[in-house]
DNA sequence: CGGCTTACG
DNA sequence: GCCG
DNA sequence: CGTA
C-alpha cells in the first residue's frame, strides 16, 4: 500500500473532480514564491489518507518554490543539516520571522514575498544554508498545511515531525503479536524509554495547539496520525492548482486511457484501511465534546434508512440494487466524526476528516453552530416537507423521515411496513392503532392488516422501546446460562454481545453462546422451546429460530418485555461470531471491506480468501495470500496455528486490535 | 465512473 | 456523497 | 420483506 501511495501518478487522475467545490476559495489568489529555495522533508506516513494529500501539498510547495520531499520511515534521512522541528532544548530553531513581517500576509497577494526571504536571511538560524543557499527544513505534515494555508512560512519549531520511532502502521508490520499494537502512551512509556510527559509534549508539538486535546495523550502512533489533517486546512491554496491540474489531467487521461483500464486499482483500498485504523469510542468523543455532532449525523443516518432500506431501486433510471449512499455517508461520516481526536471547529472544511467532503463539512458547520442543519428539519417536521439534496432538487421520497423512522424502530416493522402506515395518513402510533380497529386499512381484514408480530410490538411499544437496564440483562442472560445448562450439559460459555457489549446502553441484549465440548446442533430449537415454556420467551409466531439463532422477545421477572438474541455458535467459530455480533455495524462494514480488498471474505462464521473461482478457510487450510497470490503469513502466524480469540481474527486481518468499546462506529 | 458488508428466515 |  |  506504501508503495502504490507513492507511486503518485495513477492516483492524479481523480484530482478533477474536486473542481466543482470551493466555491468560497479565494480566486485572486497567486501563489507566492513564500517557500522559495527551501527543501521541506515530511515523514511518509503510511496512512493512505496522508498520502493523498501529500500530493496537493507537494504540488503546492512546488509552485511556492520550494520543494517536498517525503521520507520513508526506514529509508533515506534527511540531510544532517536539516532543521529539525523538535528541538534538543539547545538546539538552533529557526525563528518565526512572518510573524512580525506580515501577520496579514495571506491578504496582500504576495507583496512583499520576495524580499521577506532576504529578510529572513538576517537571521543566522538554525535553518542552515544548505548547498546552492537552499534551506533545508524537516517538519511534519501539520507545518505543510498551516503553511500553505496562510501562504507564509510558519516556524519549524512549532511542527515537529512525529517521532520515526513511534510505531506508525503499515500494512504490513503491525500487530506484533506479543506488542499490543494500540498501546497506550501512559503504560508503554516504560518501553519507550522517554518520560511520560516528554512524549506528551513533543506530541502536543506535532499536533499543534488547536489540535491537540488532552485524550491525545493516550492515543496509538497510529490514531495520532490520522489526526494530522487539522481544523485550519489549506483548501484555500488549492483552487488554481487544480485548475493547473485538472488540464493536466485531461490530456493524462487522453494518453493513458488505454492503460488506465489496465491500472484500476481496488477501490475500497485505503479508505477501508484508515476506517479500520480509528478508534470510535462514545466515552471519548463525549469528552472532547463531538457527540453533539455524531447524534446528529447518526439521527440523518437513521432517517435515510427509514425511506429506503441499505438498497433500493431507484425510480427515475431503473437501477435495481444501489445502495443508500446517503444512509451510508452519514453513518460513516458520523464515524469519522466520532474518532476525531480534536473538538470540530465551525471552519471545518471538506477533506479534512475521511468520509467528510464539502456537502457534509457545510452540514457540520450548521450543526456546530445552530445544532441542527436543513435536511434535519425537514426531516423532523411531521408535515410534508421534503429534503433537498445538494443539487438543490427536492426529493420527493423523503417525507417524513422522523416519523417512519419511529415506526421502523418497531420490530416486526420493516421499511415497507412504515412507509405504508404514513401514507394511510398515520402521524403518530396512536394513529396506526386507530388504523388497526376492526374495519380500519390495517385491522383484521382491510387493506393491510398488520402482522401479529407488529400487533404485538405496538402493544408493548413502551417496553421494547426503552433501553434494557444491567439488572434486565444479567437476569436474560441467567436465564440463557440455566436454559442452555438444562437442554444440554453443563460448561456453557455466554457472551454478552451487541451494542451492550459495546456501551451501556442499548435497547436490545444479544449473547452469544458455545459449548467447548458438546455439539450445538438443535440447541436452538430446544432453548427455544424452553425458554417458552417457562414463560421467558414471548412467542411471536415467526422470527423466533434461524438455525443458530433466536430472535425473540424476554419477559422479565417485573412484566416487561425486552428484545433479546440468542446465537449459538460452534467452538470453532466462536471467535468470528464474537467480531461479527458485537458490530458495530458500521464498523463491520470497514472491517469486511478492508478484508475484501484483500481477497479476503470475513463474516461472522469464518474467514476466506479467494482465489480466482475458489475459496479456502484461512488460516486452517491455507495462508492468507499478497496481492501476487503468494502466501504470507501475518507476523507471528504460520501453518498450524488456529484461531483462539478475538485478537486473533484482527491480526489474520491485519487490523490493530480494538475493544469492543472502541468499535463503537455509529 | 464504479463501488459502497454479509449473512439468514 | 465520497473515494480512488 | 423481515432480521442481525
Amino acid at each position: 500500500m506504501e508503495a502504490a501511495a507513492g507511486a503518485a501518478e495513477p492516483g492524479a487522475a481523480a484530482l478533477p473532480k474536486r473542481l466543482k467545490l470551493n466555491p468560497s476559495a479565494p480566486s485572486r489568489f497567486s501563489a507566492a514564491p513564500f517557500l522559495k529555495g527551501i527543501k521541506v522533508f515530511v515523514p511518509q506516513s503510511g496512512i493512505p489518507y496522508l498520502s493523498t494529500k501529500a500530493k496537493f501539498w507537494s504540488a503546492s510547495v512546488r509552485r511556492a518554490g520550494g520543494s517536498l520531499t517525503r521520507l520513508r520511515p526506514g529509508g533515506s534521512k534527511p540531510p544532517a543539516s536539516a532543521v529539525q522541528g523538535r528541538g534538543h532544548p539547545g538546539s538552533p530553531v529557526a525563528a518565526s520571522r512572518s510573524r512580525g513581517s506580515s501577520p496579514d500576509g495571506s491578504k496582500g497577494r504576495g507583496e512583499g514575498r520576495s524580499d521577506q526571504r532576504g529578510s529572513g536571511d538576517k537571521q543566522p538560524k538554525g535553518g542552515v544554508a544548505g548547498e546552492g543557499g537552499q534551506q533545508l527544513q524537516y517538519v511534519s505534515h501539520q507545518w505543510v498545511e498551516q503553511s500553505l494555508a496562510r501562504q507564509q512560512l510558519l516556524p519549524p519549531a512549532d511542527y515537529p515531525p512525529p517521532d520515526p520511532d513511534a510505531q506508525v502502521h503499515t500494512p504490513t508490520a503491525v500487530a506484533r503479536p506479543p506488542s499490543r499494537t494500540g498501546q497506550s502512551l501512559g503504560s508503554g512509556a516504560a518501553s519507550g524509554g522517554s518520560a511520560p510527559s516528554g512524549e506528551a509534549l513533543q506530541r502536543m508539538r506535532w499536533l499543534g495547539p488547536q489540535l491537540w486535546h488532552a485524550r491525545c495523550a493516550d492515543m496509538s502512533a497510529n490514531e495520532l496520525a490520522l489526526q494530522a489533517g487539522g481544523p485550519a486546512a489549506a483548501a484555500a491554496a488549492v483552487l488554481p492548482l487544480l485548475l493547473l491540474l485538472c488540464l493536466l489531467c485531461l490530456l493524462c487521461l487522453l494518453c493513458l486511457l488505454p492503460s488506465l483500464l489496465y491500472l484500476r486499482l481496488p477501490a475500497e483500498a485505503c479508505r477501508a484501511l484508515h476506517a479500520v485504523l480509528a478508534v470510535y469510542s462514545r466515552k471519548r468523543s463525549e469528552e472532547i465534546g463531538n457527540e453533539p455532532v455524531v447524534k446528529a449525523l447518526s439521527e440523518l443516518s437513521r432517517y435515510e434508512r427509514a425511506l429506503h432500506d441499505d438498497y433500493f431501486t431507484v425510480q427515475e433510471t431503473g437501477k435495481q440494487d444501489q445502495v443508500n449512499h446517503r444512509a451510508l455517508r452519514y453513518s460513516r461520516a458520523a464515524s469519522a466524526v466520532r474518532a476525531c481526536a480534536y473538538k470540530l471547529q465551525p471552519n471545518l472544511r471538506g477533506g479534512q476528516l475521511p468520509f467528510v467532503g464539502d456537502v457534509t463539512a457545510s452540514q457540520i458547520k450548521d450543526i456546530l453552530e445552530s445544532g441542527t442543519c436543513q435536511a434535519l428539519e425537514c426531516f423532523r417536521r411531521v408535515a410534508d416537507v421534503a429534503v433537498t439534496d445538494s443539487k438543490g432538487r427536492r426529493r420527493r421520497d423523503s417525507v417524513g423521515g422522523a416519523t417512519r423512522a419511529l415506526f421502523h424502530s418497531l420490530p416486526g416493522v420493516g421499511v415497507q411496513a412504515a412507509k405504508r402506515w404514513w401514507d394511510l395518513g398515520c402521524r403518530c402510533f396512536e394513529d396506526v392503532e386507530l388504523a388497526a380497529e376492526p374495519g380500519g386499512p390495517l385491522g383484521q381484514g382491510g387493506a393491510f392488516p398488520l402482522t401479529r408480530d407488529q400487533r404485538f410490538s405496538l402493544g408493548h411499544r413502551g417496553d421494547l422501546l426503552e433501553v434494557a437496564i444491567p439488572g434486565e440483562v444479567r437476569e436474560m442472560l441467567v436465564a440463557v446460562q440455566q436454559g442452555l445448562e438444562a437442554v444440554s450439559h453443563p460448561g456453557w460459555r455466554v457472551e454478552l454481545v451487541g451494542g451492550g457489549r459495546r456501551s451501556a446502553a442499548a435497547h436490545d441484549a444479544d449473547f452469544l453462546a458455545t459449548h467447548p465440548s458438546q455439539p450445538v446442533s438443535g440447541v436452538v430449537r430446544r432453548l427455544r422451546d424452553r425458554l417458552v415454556a417457562a414463560g421467558r420467551l414471548v412467542p411471536p409466531e415467526r422470527g423466533i429460530c434461524w438455525f443458530d439463532h433466536i430472535y425473540g422477545v424476554f419477559r422479565t421477572a417485573s412484566g416487561k418485555v425486552r428484545r433479546m438474541d440468542v446465537i449459538i455458535a460452534p467452538p470453532d467459530e466462536f471467535c468470528f461470531a464474537l467480531v461479527g455480533w458485537i458490530g458495530s455495524r458500521t464498523y463491520l462494514r470497514f472491517m469486511r471491506a478492508f478484508a475484501k480488498d484483500q481477497g479476503l471474505y470475513l463474516n461472522s462464521h469464518r474467514l476466506m480468501q479467494k482465489q480466482g473461482n475458489e475459496s479456502f478457510v484461512v488460516p486452517d487450510e491455507r495462508s492468507p495470500l499478497d496481492k501476487a497470490g503468494q502466501e504470507r503469513w501475518p507476523p507471528g502466524w504460520g501453518p498450524g496455528r488456529r484461531v483462539e480469540c478475538e485478537r486473533d481474527v484482527f491480526e489474520l486481518l491485519q487490523v490493530p486490535y480494538r475493544e469492543p468499546h472502541e468499535r463503537d462506529a455509529p
